[in-house]
DNA sequence: TTTAATTGATACCAATATAGTATCAGTTAA
DNA sequence: TTAACTGATACTATATTGGTATCAATTAAA
């Protein structure tokens, strides 16, 4: 069971990158190249996360995509629903035969319960912590 | 996002309806059309429990499946891993360029951290749990 | 003003995972 | 002897994930 697939993972490495240098324009292939991820699949990527007001993009020589959002605002909770869809444990347990009322399902209350555990974990997770954690990482490694 | 795929959702619904005539075998036919699962899916699944010991079986006429293990000491962390793997929220994040120190890097920790809080999440879930949350919601609703 | 570097938009393809079906041999209670 | 069962395994269909290709539009710079 993978929680994150190729999308989040690489949509994540993205966002550190533009987060890193914050005010500039980066080219998409230059984040390719440097963070080992395809290029098209990426454009992809970048191109949804500016629907979604995470970047912002200039086109043209010398354009690119830039960090728009606080990176501090931005969870990967937030991440896992554009790209993999909002967490859910399972649509409807124990339908039909077993469970006649949903509104007091017992079992219900406790799948939802693990999804907001779930989703609450992946909120602590800002782009922004991600990002102070690597460059603390890096220093104690240099 | 789907947590719980149909493999799993299916092995948890026939584990309570074994954990409910705890004792007895039971015939992977009524099971499949008491609980409106596909029946050779069914069988499938229910020939994986065996070979994790969570339940027997018994050929012939009168034959069919019964509960082997404590219900309370089957987890829902426990067939995720079975029926869909262990447990992982990304292969390794932020491999090659960024990330050079494996054993010190701290988004891995990060991410191992969630996995743990998902994982005991789920273990506190145990199909002898599930099946007395179930048991008290009938009595109400009846 | 031309050109090369860029994004926007979208269609396509391949690989894998999930969901479901079918078949036939072996066992056993009635 | 037979019908109700499981064991084992192969097969198919569909959805999701991962990745590629194409072409038009924009723009800084030569
Ligand atoms: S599990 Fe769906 S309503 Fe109870
Ligand atoms: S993310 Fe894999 S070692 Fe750091």
């Amino acid at each position: 069971m993978k929680v994150l697939t190729k999308n989040t993972d690489y949509a994540i490495r993205a966002l550190l990158a533009l987060a890193a240098k914050k005010g500039c324009f980066i080219s998409a292939k230059s984040i390719a190249t440097e963070h080992d991820i395809p290029y098209q699949f990426l454009r992809r990527l970048l191109q949804e996360m500016i629907r979604h007001n995470l970047i912002v993009s200039k086109e043209g020589v010398q354009g690119g995509f830039m960090m728009e959002k606080d990176p501090d605002e931005i969870t990967v909770t937030e991440l896992i629903e554009i790209f993999q869809g909002k967490v859910q444990v399972s649509e409807c347990m124990f339908r039909k035969q077993i469970c006649g009322n949903r509104a007091r399902c017992v079992l219900r209350h406790e799948i939802m319960r693990i999804e907001s555990v779930v989703q609450s974990e992946f909120e602590k997770v800002t782009i922004g912590k991600l990002l102070r954690d690597l460059e603390s990482a890096n220093q104690v490694t240099q």
